[in-house]
DNA sequence: AGAATCGTTCTTTAAAACAGAACGAATAGC
DNA sequence: GCTATTCGTTCTGTTTTAAAGAACGATTCT
């Protein structure tokens, strides 16, 4: 015997306003049709969901916790209904992506590239906070959040990261610098731009110092990638991090890479929630293979 | 024209195997019912949600989008389903309180002692780190979250942040130490124990030290209240914490209160979603007086 | 006390869900 | 390449369910 939504949806209505005459008003019901559709849902249930006091309705614990779970369950259809009211004109396929707001951007332009030239779907794109992403993520509001470091799901958030790629991380820094900065030794001297200690990057650098016994000089901890590529770009500090990050300006003169430190490595993932039904546009964006996001 | 919830649970199950047929069998009603009823699911939002290529059935992608909503509404009501199928015994009430693991357990137990007398409600205790636990909230799992920071919400994720109470941060330590910190002279020469620098108390400690030109050694930087109340008790630190948290050490001489840092609080937060129907237990919980949690 | 309000119950009527048969198209076997 | 089978759709009539209306009882308001 299976749960009859429409009860449900009656009683959650009714729940709402407290009334059951007024509600059967506004839905354009009878109210004895209402109140034996209730009376059946209980019936279902086993439980009362209303304590009838005199002429009033209120809840019982059960009908707290039955409608608690109507609120969901009919904020979603609401929403889905909106969804497919507007317009009516056909839905067109859309991907939406996530990125945390340190990810370089060029890596997030390699990843959608192949959607660009489309336009037969939309592409939306957000960056935040991981936690924020995240929680979007199990809302169904993204597809897939991009970050730099995989995140551990559980049964309740049933996360997927997949690595994308992995880049290797240099030493970037203003062409002609003297001495040149050079790895391990030649170091000395210089003062470091480098991610900030939550970044998986800058832990691997920190071990590698630790390793060959070097203290650099931190002139700066930067998180986000593109304000760690002004920085490199506009003082004479050595900045870590992968080359994609300033492509351009290692493509035109502005910057050099003096070698890729041994190990490190900046690597890319890709999370998504286990769905049933992928959007094949989606799907083919994570099965590529990781060399062609970084070029 | 409202949804018709019983068309969407037909399309759900469909989708999910793929075929009408086997579907029609499993749910025990004709295929050519299943077949109508999801043609008129698609006539009333106005797209196809299925692509019928030949004799097979493809999701469309409205249908994507439209199994995404089905796929929480009825994972939800299969949760209530089976919440009311358990022995069907009558409902009792439940209040589910999450606390941030780093918070003082004697707080959190005066928190809840008004209800631990009662035989007629059910009290889970989850604790947890903070994202976790707001998650568990927003998905109604949880009834309030105790934290020693409020949280802002936003329109998406209605958090309702309400200080409870607000305890002075002392400095404590074992008995008879000399010479007896005392502030702001007298600390120099001792090492302390701090909570971490996430946490506020700490900002506003280091506030304090940075004010009055202090640079006091760390010994230890603890997130966890239960453990800074051990590492206060085993060693010759001294600790900022507040008492509640060593108030049975306090009361029985294992350690000693060597007064409160002026303007330094550690604050206690009730985060609630803004819901409809509060439980009356939990109601009561939230607007007591902030002295009764404490003592 | 009397009138009005509100939820429940009973009976009848309207609407829906449903089953079965016929149909057509696509796959599988020979 | 033909036939048998599978699978989804459409049309018909039947059954089940939802809905409306009237009568009722209890509570609240004046």
């Amino acid at each position: 015997m299976k749960l009859n939504y429409h009860h449900l949806y009656y009683f959650w209505q009714v729940a709402k306003s407290g009334h059951l005459t007024r509600t059967a008003e506004a839905l354009h019901v009878s109210q004895s049709s209402l109140s034996q559709q209730i009376r059946q849902l209980e019936e279902r249930l086993g439980q009362a969901l209303f304590i009838r006091e005199g002429r009033q309705l209120h809840l019982s614990e059960a009908g707290r916790l039955a409608f608690d779970y109507a609120e969901t369950i009919f904020t979603q259809g609401e929403e889905l209904s909106a969804l497919f009211a507007e317009g009516g004109h056909a839905h067109r396929e859309v991907v939406r992506v996530g990125a945390v707001a340190t990810l370089s951007r060029n890596f997030q332009e390699g990843f959608v590239r192949p959607l660009l030239g489309r336009d037969d779907l939309d592409l939306i794109l957000q960056s935040g906070g991981m936690d924020d992403l995240l929680r979007r993520l199990s809302a169904h509001k993204l597809d897939v959040v991009l970050s730099n470091q995989p995140v551990r799901g559980d049964s309740e958030h049933p996360w997927r990261s997949q690595r994308l790629a992995r880049q290797p991380v240099s030493l970037i820094a203003a062409p002609h610098l003297s001495p040149p900065p050079a790895f391990p030794k030649g170091l000395n001297g210089h003062a470091f731009i480098l991610p900030g200690v939550e970044n998986a990057t800058r832990h691997a650098f920190d071990q590698l110092c630790s390793h060959y016994r070097l203290t650099p000089k931190i002139a700066a901890e930067v998180d986000d990638m593109a304000m760690m590529r002004l920085l490199a770009r506009d003082t004479q500090h050595i900045a870590v991090m992968p080359p994609v990050v300033v492509r351009d300006e290692l493509h035109n003169g502005t910057l050099k890479d003096y070698g890729a430190l041994p190990g490190v490595w900046e690597e890319f993932y890709a999370i998504t929630i286990q769905r049933r039904f992928e959007s094949p546009s989606l799907k083919a964006l994570l099965t590529r293979s990781g060399e062609s996001l970084l070029d």
